[in-house]
RNA sequence: GGCCCAUUGGUCAAGUGGUUAAGACAGCGGCCUCUCACGCCGUUAACAUCGGUUCGAAUCCGGUAUGGGUCACCA
């Protein structure tokens, strides 16, 4: 029971001082959900914004829920959002291993240094399964508290299992300051002698935590809002340590409705959802970044940031104390907004898998395409419905031919088509200008309104009410062959 | 239930004792227009509640209500 001070000398010696640390620390259950992505993102963004280091740590004390492939999924996140790591697993650094499992060894020794300076216990009570909500919270005096040196040294020689747990001090307060919520005091009688080390030998998560963040030099902890009633706890450990107490940054939860966290469990989209519904990273970073955290002084009114634009403006400041509703509807507005500010290159490419889906055809224009959906897609997905009808002219009735504010009807409809059919074969140029322009002239030369002809022509080439871009941009992307296919058969449909 | 936290329009939010209480999304109305969009213009809508402190309170204090978190050998 005896402790090397060497051994912890060492991983002091290790520590790196001077400069900003954070971390982000996830359990690898699987799933990024949207309140974790928004942690990892203001982590990332507090260490960025000063210069600092930004650590990723993996914390897989509990055996029971691993998944696999669920650091994959973190790995691919983070990286697919640009929150690059300076150390971690996969990259090392001074402070590692990076992977709890793996500092198994090192979290006993931590508790047993307590035990040595008389601040925790070990304790050989059978399990307590379930203790109940009971209602009502007493901390009893646990009788291992108390026992001598002697009795524990024979328990632990007779191979008794036990645990370890912290010893809080009775009667006082404890008051922690957190950037976000300000000074928060709690008697320490409310506190209870939580386990540090379990049965198993891994330590729970409140004591990896404390003994990973000293070890590897965190200097502001950001996690959820969740862990501000073991806030005091912490301290105490810290202080039991003698060691320096980290900055603490508690977020709010992101909510699915008032109620509700956002939770896999209740189906809500975690990033990779919302990237297979067809939103794009940056507009999906933007929103969450927005969601609990707004900008302060010139840049209050800015809305629209890049990842790096955050990494400038970013303040703890800003971050809000109450839990925000994710609205996907807002959200729906971002990603409309950064998909029309991309590039026409950049739109072609992000939207081509979506136009293949709904055209397959090779000899149509993609990229002709891509230019009519760039304003009028919110979300990647809206595309293959839209622009199905180049593909193959789909069934219609003759009544999608009379439009009132066009003034049209089956008639008129005819008429327009009768004129315009021999006009268009004999258009040598099939381009946008000159399609325009010649059923512009048209018009004029019958005497109707520009919408008179164009609906009729559109609704022949299109086959529906609704189209991306008019009936000059769909005849020319048909080709002229097409065009005049279809709208023959347009006219044979209002000749009946 | 104890303890802790929160509360500005439907949503995100600015605001830090004196403002006509910003802005954005959504909604609604309009303009533009070869449909739908884009764009542009306009518009509806809020300080949970009660009581203090103050010349003055969204801003400070207290009670109430509502909501959330926590009270695991889960994180």
């Amino acid at each position: 029971m005896s402790v090397d001070m060497r051994y912890f000398e060492e991983l002091e010696s290790r520590i790196p001082h001077g400069k900003v640390r954070t971390r982000f620390a996830p359990s690898p259950t699987g799933y990024m959900h949207v309140g974790n992505l928004r942690t990892a993102l203001y982590t990332w963004l507090i260490a960025r914004n000063a210069g600092g280091t930004f650590i990723l740590r993996i914390e897989d004390t509990d055996q029971t829920r691993f998944v696999e492939g669920a650091t994959e999924v973190i790995y691919r996140t983070m990286a697919e959002c640009g929150l690059t790591h300076d150390e971690g697993p996969d990259v090392g650094g001074p402070t590692g291993p990076y992977i709890q499992t793996e500092r198994r060894g090192l979290y006993s020794k931590f508790a047993e240094l307590l035990v040595e300076k008389g601040h925790a216990y070990y304790c050989f009570c059978e399990k307590t399964e379930s203790e109940e909500d009971s209602g009502e919270f007493n901390r009893e005096a646990d009788p291992c508290r108390e026992l001598s040196r002697e009795e524990v040294e024979a328990k632990l020689a007779a191979g008794l299992p036990y645990v370890i747990r912290q010893k809080i001090p009775a009667g006082g307060t404890t008051t922690f300051h957190d950037a976000i919520f300000g000074d928060i005091t709690v008697d320490n009688d409310t506190l209870d002698d939580q386990v540090l080390l379990k049965r198993d030998g891994l330590p729970t998560y409140n004591f990896a935590n404390v003994v990973d963040d000293h070890l590897m030099g965190i200097t502001h902890v950001v996690r959820g809002s969740e862990y501000l009633s073991s806030a005091p706890k912490y301290n105490l450990l810290y202080e039991a340590f003698g060691w320096e107490i980290p900055t603490y940054v508690h977020c709010s939860p992101v909510m699915r409705d008032a109620q509700h966290k956002m939770s896999k469990r209740h189906g809500d989209p975690s990033y990779e959802d919302l990237k297979a519904m067809g939103y794009v990273t940056p507009a999906i970073l933007n929103y969450v970044a927005l969601l609990g955290w707004s900008p302060k002084g010139e840049k209050a009114e800015q809305e629209f940031f890049s990842l790096q634009e955050l990494a400038e403006s970013f303040d703890i400041t800003g971050v809000s104390k109450s839990p925000a509703i994710f609205d996907i509807e807002k959200l729906r507005y971002f990603n409309a907004s950064y998909l029309r500010s991309m590039s026409a290159e950049d739109f072609h490419a992000a939207a081509l898998p979506y136009i293949r889906e709904g055209v397959k055809s090779e000899h149509i224009s993609t990229e002709a395409i891509a230019a009519l959906l760039q304003a009028r897609c919110e979300v990647l997905t809206d595309i293959p419905e839209k622009v199905d009808f180049f593909d193959a002219l789909p069934e219609y009735e003759v009544e999608c031919f009379t439009n009132k504010k066009s003034k049209t009807d089956s008639a008129v409809s005819l008429a327009m088509l009768e004129a315009a059919i021999p006009m268009l074969e004999g258009l040598a140029d099939w381009t946008n200008e000159s399609i325009h322009d010649s059923l512009i002239k048209l018009a004029e030369s019958l005497g109707v309104k520009n919408a008179t002809l164009m609906w009729p022509v559109r609704i022949a080439a299109a086959g529906k009410m609704v189209t991306p871009g008019g009936a000059v941009e769909i005849c020319q992307i048909l080709g002229k062959e097409e065009t005049l296919r279809r709208l023959r058969l347009g006219m044979e449909k209002l000749r009946g």
